[in-house]
DNA sequence: ACCTGAACACCGTTCAAGT
DNA sequence: ACCTGAACACCGTTCAAGT
């Protein structure tokens, strides 16, 4: 924990955000920090151990929301500060999926959307689930995003999916640009909206069964 | 397109399996095919596209499931093929979400998502967001799940979130023990709940605003 | 069409040693 | 406490050459 770990996470950081993942090399890190390949193992074990802290620090940036804010600004805030995690550093957001990050900064971004899930009335027992299916979406989606994954060229996509029913029948619909920020809003409503409905149908059913 | 390309794919696909994905190398992989490293390059132009046919391999396997079936099902069944593609090769899972994958055996996979999504009602404009939102959920929660992003330790975990509040008020739900199979298809149902609910406003609204 | 052999410019990590 | 230097066992990929 020594002052000098901060800077090599820092220097990690910047290696990756300006030439990628791959350039993150024990040696070209020590060379940043003007120094031997060797001397950065004095405050990191490993490779591995680097690219954990680094998600640490990633996942440690944005400041958890008012806990007295309405649950649902609570949720979208929270979505918007995990994809924007991503969108800052877009090089190294496919580590964001890559580990288990039990950290305590990790444990406090759940922990925040568990109190928002706790307050929109959802069952004890649900939040948990919803929380891991929130989370996974935000995830997958911001790293998706930046990554490529989701980004339909613009020549080949005409001609792509020709042979295919599904594909012909939207061909209008994906012809058009996609305004991701849209997307991704419209997104986290519905998911608020899947919330809204599971708090529904627990007031619905007074015999709730629960357990076993 | 050779015959012997089958055979390296084959090869990299059991290296990965057997001793993850950082024992594929060039050389590991030829010296399994009992060839010089310099003879893999007959057949994939460079370690990159090895890992694009990788994926495209991997998304090949499952049968699209019969177009007449009811479209809840189909999507179900289509979940269940993409999660079930992780469980088969955990270690190859984490490329699943690396690349575009615009091959035809992909086009064909998100083809028949789009095409259950079009039959359950949903407005076209709706179908390939609803489409990005489902599969990125569906490959973010097996990828997360192979991982072990979700795996909570069992002695770790209890004292994990002591001094969040959300964690000590789920400390009991938090405790029980994860059924990952159910899970998952409650979040399938739910996501399927979703696409209902989507639909019903549809028609409630039959001034339904479209474009620009 | 398919494969070899030597080489180049790299990796992460160990060990023993220095201040 | 922090850093060095040499070494080991690896990488992906090029080039020129062979059959």
């Amino acid at each position: 924990m020594s002052g000098r770990r901060d800077e090599v996470l820092t220097a990690a950081l910047a290696l990756v955000d300006e030439r990628g993942l791959d350039a993150l090399t024990m040696r070209a890190l020590a060379e940043r920090l003007g120094v031997t390949p060797m001397a950065v193992y004095r405050h990191v074990a490993n490779k591995e151990a680097l690219l954990d802290a680094l998600v640490d620090r990633l996942i440690g940036t944005p400041t958890p929301p008012d806990p007295s804010a309405p649950w649902r600004d609570r949720l979208r805030a929270l979505a918007a500060a995990g994809r924007a995690i991503a969108h800052a550093h877009p090089n190294a957001a496919p580590l964001l999926l890559r580990r288990p990050t039990r950290t305590s900064r990790a444990v406090a971004f759940v922990d925040a959307i568990y109190q928002a899930l706790l307050a929109s009335g959802l069952p004890v027992e649900a939040v948990p689930r919803i929380e891991r299916l929130t989370s996974t979406f935000v995830l997958g989606y911001a790293v998706s995003e930046v990554g490529g994954r989701f980004a339909a060229g613009p020549d080949p996509r005409a001609t792509r999916g020709d042979g295919q029913p599904g594909h012909r029948r939207l061909a209008a619909a994906l012809a058009a640009p996609v305004d991701w920020d849209g997307e991704f809003r419209a997104d986290v409503d519905d998911l608020i909206s899947l919330v809204e409905l599971l708090v529904a149908r627990t007031s619905d059913d007074d015999s709730v069964a629960v357990g076993d």
